[in-house]
DNA sequence: TCCATTATATTGGTATGCCAAATTTGAATT
DNA sequence: AATTCAAATTTGGCATACCAATATAATGGA
């Protein structure tokens, strides 16, 4: 564990709140009775609150007190990042060809170039699996800069950045990194990469779309688990 | 201002990074260097490491040091809430059609229902801004939560979530309590809620892209400023 | 010379104490 | 009884001091 203490009040201070059932705008009480009630200093209870403060859960007033602002669910009481790779993969493949059609319109030359250039370092760097990672990981964020919107880009660096970090993602990368996948995927982002080119949103669309759905089946392949459930969603086409 | 002082702290120490080019990985300057250098006590810069590492930004090891995580972008470094609010709604329209074209295949009659009484309240609360606001969040997230992926329902709520801590939506939604769009927003959201229940993907996508669509338009009428620059996409239209 | 062991220094972790802003209290005044 | 204003209290802000874990340097034996 060795999780650092602010984090562990921080948390403790979330359940006690969900226990006496505070409302948004509720005063919480207190550090100095936080730091009374878990047997520590003010000085970790404060911590704790700058904590839920950047989780945007609370808000600090000086000489006033802090209030709730707002509600606190199970979900943020605990850790939201472990969610299943396949739910994430979804997520991506909903989001990012969505993303790909946008860019096709708003693609420019230079962007073509720096996808160019970052294709060409995925197909001669197929031996470093990490190498290979960043380029693949340049692949889909340079296409969602390509959008010239910084929410599409930021969206998609957050969903790419949780791959890292999901417990489960990690085990299966170390099965993927044995097998020949990339090579697959080069292909498929060489589609994405042409109708891109050729301005085609709807072939960009449809691209994205197939390429994670790719990556999906893969992942589904070397998991010997049972796979959760998709409702259904998992081998669904939208365009149909 | 008044803003809390480790906030401060924490801003110059993402510059700081920044300048000295630190990569992902190295050790950042000790705390005690840090306080030396801002002239306060190192009390602050450890709370200032927490927001960083809060943020994902940089790992904090006892006894070793403090570490770079991922690599900071401009973005992150100052406000990135403050995007123009035609760039949020340009995103929600690329995402959140995409989002209701996936609803349309998981949605369950509960969340039908959900929907409708949603919308039964949108049109009964045409008087009260703050209900018809708080319904219009409730039908565009309940669409997102029938997509039964946290994932794409986190996407939607920060999305949402910026539109009010934008500074320009502020002004812009004086203008629109006086005028009468919400009516509007009501047609637009029951032909959604129309294409959902016939579970129709490319209906449902193409219906919340036009309200997002007017939306837009109804924002840029609204603004007497010059519009920012959509890159001719403002009024395409992906599907075309 | 190399490696293991111990001593020292470095670095983050926690507690205590005092300061400043905000709030509350209560006495004085009308 | 209502109002005003100042003193006292409450509450968060910040700094200093010491503790504990880690890393590094020094030491000594093989």
């Amino acid at each position: 564990m060795a999780e650092r203490l602010y984090r562990e009040i921080g948390e403790k201070i979330k359940l006690e709140i969900i226990k006496s059932k505070l409302k948004v705008g509720d005063k919480l009480p207190t550090e100095r009775i936080y730091a009374e009630l878990f047997g520590v200093s003010r000085t970790l209870v404060r911590e704790a609150f700058i904590m839920l403060e950047i989780e945007k859960l609370i808000e600090v007033k000086k000489g006033s007190g802090s209030y709730l602002k707002s509600q606190i669910s199970n979900q943020q009481s605990s850790k939201i990042s472990d969610v299943g790779p396949f739910e994430l993969l979804q997520a991506r493949q909903v989001l990012e060809s969505s993303i790909a059609a946008c860019a096709a319109h708003s693609i420019t030359k230079a962007d073509l170039n720096a996808l160019q250039v970052t294709l060409d370092l995925e197909s001669s760097e197929l031996n470093s699996v990490e190498k290979a990672n960043a380029a693949d990981r340049d692949f889909h964020l340079l296409i969602a800069k390509a959008t010239q919107n910084t929410l599409l880009l930021d969206t998609a660096t957050r969903l790419w950045d949780m791959r890292d970090e999901n417990s489960m993602w990690q085990q299966l990368h170390e099965r993927i990194k044995d097998s020949s996948y990339h090579g697959k995927w080069l292909d498929d982002h060489q589609q994405v990469f042409d109708q891109l080119r050729k301005r085609n949103a709807e072939g960009a669309r449809q691209a994205m779309w197939q390429h994670l759905e790719n990556v999906k089946q893969t992942l589904f392949e070397l998991s010997d688990t049972d796979a959760p459930n998709f409702d259904g969603y998992l081998f669904a086409n939208p365009q149909h």
